[in-house]
DNA sequence: AGCACGCCGACT
DNA sequence: GTCGGCGTGCTC
């Protein structure tokens, strides 16, 4: 009987595999292979590992040795590529292998009985995931479009190619030709697409499921059914699915036959991981591209600082996309409305107001962006100067006047509408400043007539109402629609011809220096959402108008003339000449505890406990926000023009504190987005 | 991280 | 007399 001992990673933070032993229980019972999955006991509980080798002997003394519970040989091993691009992501994202592998399969693959594997695979054995929707023909490409598509698809090596195009400018058409030659070149091709959220995937995935009909299509994000989740991570895994769509935690699927990756709107912070394992989407997809010698492309109007610099250094071919895709289309005119010179009322100003009337009479949609929701941000008694301060965080409640509650949005702490101030019974609270809730209101009574429309967070809340939200704005029953950054995102509205910006100077000034860039971002995104049927022979002219206190920024200047070139290669200077990513890169050690004094001293301790020569040391200081749910936070920031001794330096690093036992609750985040 | 064991305060 | 607080120790 044969007698094997694997090697096998698990999901804990201690930073080591372990051996189990293995044993033939029947005759002919498959040899356990690397990559393949494993049932084991661990302390007193079962958990699933990855078997990263297989031998016939360990070093761990025979009393300590248990045996694999058993091993899920109907499932084809992981291939050791995905296992290199998980250990790449373990390494430089410091931490255990198994804490970054196993968390990346889908939760029913995890579990003690392996039914929900055995059916997902019979079903798709049978039917796979099909396709079929009628099929949709290729139209016909712009010169740039074409000349995107052929350098993409001719490169048959790593290739990392910077799609630039404004929206409008077709770069989904771009994505789905390149994507048709992959698929032509090779039978069993898969090509991996990335969007930043949820809400942009049914759209898309209704555009390739036509173009590419027949062709089963997996998608994967956080919103789906763990049964579903499994069904097309399988499909992926077996090679089946030869299109898989899907947000950042996509990146981290199993694909036998990769052979092309985009990703759209690749500035995007959400393909940033923000708990757990922070990584970047966009940072792995470059490493996996390489790994396997694919191209890659990065799709974007406002592409990030990191990929505008390798596009100039040429280390990223720029693809640029001058024009909109719809033919004599042309950009919104963008205007700026001094809210110095013309106070707004109530959150917006006359000029904006006869803007909106304008659309009104000839039945075209508004859009009204502002990115803070709830009612109002703050509820404050005029009398005693009480505000509704979070008592758990240094933030203020929210006033969410629908559900009469008083909200924190960073601990999620509720509270009824208080009827007087609780520190001096008055009875006259006042909101102060405006979200989303109060805009509609306001507008309902400047335009009873109209229907007034939002969408954010709160009003989508429930599983599928922001896709039958949006499609209520498309099927023409809104006239004015407020919204948050959600509604900047992928729709393109057929009738919309005017966007108002309500707010956006306060990120201006911002602590965060990456504030302006997605300032930009965003401004840019969501005037795309208007005019798209404008054409210079007519149509609907359509426009963007911006309140703000500032109209000299520069921001706004190249925002008007639609020059995100100047206003990228102003950044870089500026970061080049002051020491800041992407000429430098940084690492940040939190700490959290209850008591700021605390996580303070652990910082300076941790400053001091290993040598640091090439490494900058900043002083740790209190986070902006720095209490959240009754924890305070600190944070210090280390800094260095080498990658390299960066990474060196924090493995030393991580270690000095782990021997350091302390009460203070800390971790290490590579290359860190909100600072 | 879980999940145990372990030794001191207020309760049916 | 027990239920339970969270300190520390271990996981092949």
């Amino acid at each position: 009987m044969e007698q094997l001992f694997l090697t096998i990673a698990l999901d804990t933070p201690l930073d080591r595999v372990f051996d189990y032993r293995w044993t033939a229980q029947q005759e002919g019972e498959p040899r356990p292979q690397p990559g393949q999955l494993a049932l084991v006991p661990f302390g007193r509980q079962e958990v699933m590992g990855i078997i990263v080798s297989v031998g016939s002997n360990t070093d761990v003394p025979a009393d300590k040795l248990k045996d694999v519970l058993a091993v899920r040989s109907q499932l084809a091993p992981l291939s050791p590529h995905w296992l290199a691009l998980c250990g790449f992501a373990a390494d430089y994202y410091q931490r255990p292998l198994g804490e970054v592998a196993i968390p990346a399969l889908p939760k029913n693959l995890r579990v003690a009985k392996s039914t929900s594997l055995d059916n997902n695979l019979k079903k798709l054995a049978k039917a796979g995931l099909g396709n079929d929707a009628s099929p949709n023909p290729e139209p016909a490409l712009n010169a740039a479009q074409q000349q995107a598509v052929d350098a993409i698809s001719s490169a048959s090596r790593f290739a990392p190619h910077l799609l630039y195009g404004v929206t409008g400018s077709g770069k989904t058409e771009v994505y789905l030709q390149a994507s048709a030659r992959v698929l032509q070149q090779s039978p069993d091709a898969q090509i991996l697409i990335l969007v930043p959220e949820i809400n942009l995937t049914p759209q898309l995935e209704g555009h390739l499921r036509s173009r590419f009909s027949g062709i089963q299509i997996a998608t994967l994000h956080s919103g789906m059914a763990e049964g579903e989740r499994l069904r097309h991570w399988l499909a992926a895994h077996l090679g089946q699915a030869r299109i898989v769509l899907g947000t950042r935690l996509a990146i981290l699927a199993s694909l036998p036959n990769l052979k092309m990756i985009v990703i759209d709107e690749e500035h995007d912070p959400s393909y940033k991981q923000q708990e757990g394992l922070r990584y970047s989407a966009r940072d792995l997809a470059i490493w996996r591209a390489r790994q396997l010698d694919i191209p890659v492309v990065l799709g974007s109007a406002t592409p990030s600082l990191e990929s505008w610099l390798h596009a100039r250094t040429g280390r990223y071919t720029k693809l640029a996309l001058p024009e909109r895709a719809v033919k004599n289309a042309v950009l919104p005119a963008v205007t700026l409305i001094n809210t110095e010179r013309e106070k707004p009322l109530n959150g917006i100003t006359p000029t904006l107001i006869s803007a909106i009337r304008k659309r009104l009479e000839k039945g075209e949609q508004s859009l009204l962006f502002l990115n803070r929701r709830g009612y109002a941000p703050v509820l404050a008694c005029d009398a005693c100067g009480w505000i509704s301060n979070c008592t758990r965080c240094t933030a203020h409640l929210v006033l969410h006047k629908g559900d009469h509650a008083l909200r924190c949005h960073h601990c999620g702490l509720e509270q009824r509408i208080p009827r007087s101030c609780p520190t001096c019974g008055n009875i006259d609270l006042q909101p102060l400043g405006r979200g989303t809730q109060r805009m509609e209101e306001g507008l309902q009574a400047v335009f009873p007539e109209a229907r007034v429309f939002r969408i954010d967070a709160d009003s989508t809340r429930l599983k599928g109402s922001a896709e039958a939200a949006f499609d209520t704005v498309h099927r023409g029953e809104v006239d004015i629609l407020i919204g948050t950054q959600m509604v900047a995102k992928g729709h393109d509205f057929k009738n919309l011809t005017l966007v108002g910006a309500l707010n956006p100077d306060s990120a201006l000034f911002s602590q965060d220096y990456r504030a302006s860039e997605r300032l930009f971002a965003q401004l840019m995104q969501v005037a795309g959402r208007a005019g798209r049927a404008a054409t210079k022979e007519g149509g609907n002219p359509s426009e963007v108008m911006i309140q703000t206190r500032y109209p000299q920024h520069p921001l706004y200047h190249w925002l008007m003339s639609h020059n995100y070139d100047r206003f990228a290669d102003d950044l870089l200077e500026e970061r080049q000449g002051a020491g800041m990513p992407p000429y430098i890169y940084q690492a940040l050690l939190r700490a959290e505890a209850r008591e700021l004094q605390f996580a303070l001293d652990f910082l300076h301790e941790a400053a001091v406990c290993v040598e640091h020569p090439g490494i900058t040391m900043n002083d740790p200081i209190p986070m902006t926000m720095t209490r959240v749910a009754n924890m305070d936070r600190a944070q210090l920031l280390v800094e260095s023009p080498s990658r390299p001794a960066l990474q060196a330096f924090v493995k030393q690093w991580i270690n000095a504190l782990r021997s350091m036992k302390t009460r203070v609750k800390w971790s290490v985040e590579i290359d860190p987005v909100d600072i």
